[in-house]
DNA sequence: TTGTAGGCGTTATCAT
DNA sequence: ATGATAACGCCTACAA
């Protein structure tokens, strides 16, 4: 491998001017000795070792991310976001999934910490206080999500989101909504549960047990929860699911059973995936910002490593209104009202 | 920051104990002193530099990862299985996404190689072979994907899959099959163009051009060619797209222009995606085993890296029958004869 | 069984 | 304007 004494004996210059060129030092260097320098730094093919700069500033100009499971497309979004805006400040991106399993967040944490990255973005998952604790000398962290630990971050306010969702289905005319949860372990499922039962209390409505199924945010958790919901005895004229994937998830579930959407059933979706305005009948959802939540997760991040602070930051969610949703059975007359409705919740900032 | 000198301080040993102790060297270290070291490393909450190590050994144990795009879920899966693989064997991962731009590709491949990763995988993107021979000491690469450079690599055989897709509507009795094809700058798009001509002419008929709509990898593209493909005079009877997310949106396009699947068409797409099933109809869809591309494409870059050497590998296709295949109008007798069938086509090693 | 010393490739500091 | 030198934190001959 070639160093930068190679190129200094190459330009017959020392290793320090060599430094101070390809550096861009503010230090003043001869015309002729820069020029000798890209010269031979060029012919050599040469590169920096950053592992050598960064032993001694102390700073790897790397940053480690924590995600459940990257081939969840909600979270892959989030990571495009974060790797562009790191990339734009050549920073470099080291990806751990943790399956939300605590073992594997733990030995993640740990190598990223040995790599001394400058920073950490944690996203999703329950992260325990007392692994955060256990660390000595945590780098600069923010979390994406609601979050147990007290760190900077950058979220959506979900309960405001299903609540939206929700008062869409009771405008439209729904008295009974289900509701597929996701894992309680999750921030977000919980927070979204909570918005679709207070938005049915503020309607005057009681929010039951039985209209709600848990399930995972997945399509395949989409389509139990559904199955479930329908073994009730009244069953939903409406539908809010937690995710998109679990509201696919209900749309095949419904299919298979006979039940038209949105005449029979209308369904609301979560996140608002490129997919929501593709399936049949397309997907009336909640839009999340997930490129925006990943990009603003990484400059917060940057803040916080140049300027020793942060603070935390809320997104807005945006109702997409689409075909999926519609007046329950027996009144259709408020069908087709105008044009479609668009809820904006905004963020507090 | 705590390093392996206050360890050996606290212990009252030399830092070379310290570094044999914790690195579980073959060097024989008394139990009295060992436990000594132990203790105080955890009193001092002390984690290794990884840095210094590496500069060291001249080795990272981390690898570069460059992929178009990771929101791209196809991509998404190949780098779950990535990383899964590499997390085992306690190596890092870096992403980058190149976009399939060559200056992204270019800059990216600098800072991975001043980062001095180990290994480098190369996922789909043309890479051009100047790009490559412009470094003078490439780290061990393998590349995802057929490739213009020559690279050990996993891949699938597309012409092949192709081909089993096309004949499997052929023996449905279609004759006017379209195709939406990808970008053709994308090796994958042009593979499965050729499987799908292929079949065709084994089958006696003769590859037309406006049987093929050319496009992006996408929902939107998907739809696009579609619309294109139906403008025909003759009017295919059934599509092969080169994705499933050109299939869904093909499925989209028949559904609003009143066509139903599988009655007056028939579609087929390309990965069996998770969704494949859920979507309505369910999706006959040719499976590619994407985390096993990306566990295998890193376990061949580890060989390359600890044997020198390293061969490459053609991961088996699967064509999976779903609803959204059937006979031609007209020749409905041959629906549901039987159960659905499997066509398998294995690599060839 | 333990310790000492040199060097991995840079950059910052201090001379010249 | 340029060069010499030390130090970043670790590992490994080699010495004791």
């Amino acid at each position: 491998m070639v160093t930068i004494l190679d190129v200094a004996q190459r330009a017959r210059v020392s290793p320090a001017t060599v430094s101070r060129v390809l550096n861009h030092s503010s230090h003043a260097v001869s015309e002729e000795v820069r020029r000798r320098v890209i010269v031979a730094a060029r012919r050599l093919g040469y590169f920096p070792n950053l592992l050598a700069r960064s032993l001694l500033k102390r700073e790897t100009s790397a940053i480690g991310v924590l995600v459940p499971d990257v081939s969840n497309p909600y979270y892959a979004v989030i990571l495009r976001g974060i790797e562009d805006a790191a990339g734009t400040s050549g920073r470099a991106v080291v990806v751990c999934n943790t399956d939300r399993r605590r073992d594997k967040l733990q030995s993640y944490l740990r190598a990223l910490l040995e790599r001394r990255v400058d920073g950490l973005i944690i996203a999703g998952g329950t992260v325990h206080v007392s692994d955060l604790k256990a660390i000595r000398a945590l780098p600069p962290a923010v979390a994406v999500g609601r979050h147990p630990v007290r760190l900077p971050s950058v979220r959506v306010d979900n309960v405001q989101a299903a609540a939206t969702a929700t008062q869409h289905l009771l405008a439209l005319g729904h008295r009974r909504i289900g509701f597929l949860a996701g894992p309680p372990t999750s921030w977000t499922a919980r927070d979204r549960l909570d918005g679709y039962r207070r938005a049915l209390r503020r309607a005057g409505l009681t929010p039951r047990a039985r209209d709600v199924a848990v399930g995972e945010f997945s399509l395949a958790g989409g389509l139990a929860g559904t199955v479930r919901l329908l073994g009730s005895p009244h069953r939903p004229t409406a539908i809010v699911a937690s995710s998109d994937q679990m509201a696919i998830g209900a749309l095949r579930a419904l299919h298979d059973r006979g039940l038209r959407v949105p005449e029979d059933v209308s369904v609301v979706g979560f996140d608002d995936s490129p997919l929501a305005p593709y399936v049949v009948p397309a997907l009336t959802s909640v839009a999340i910002p997930m490129y925006e939540i990943g990009r603003q997760a990484l400059l917060l991040l940057l803040r916080l490593i140049e300027e020793g602070r942060s603070s935390s930051l809320v997104l807005p969610t945006e109702l997409q209104v689409r075909e999926s949703t519609a007046p329950p059975p027996g009144m259709e007359s408020r069908a087709r009202a105008g044009r479609p409705v668009l809820l904006v919740s905004r963020g507090d900032g």
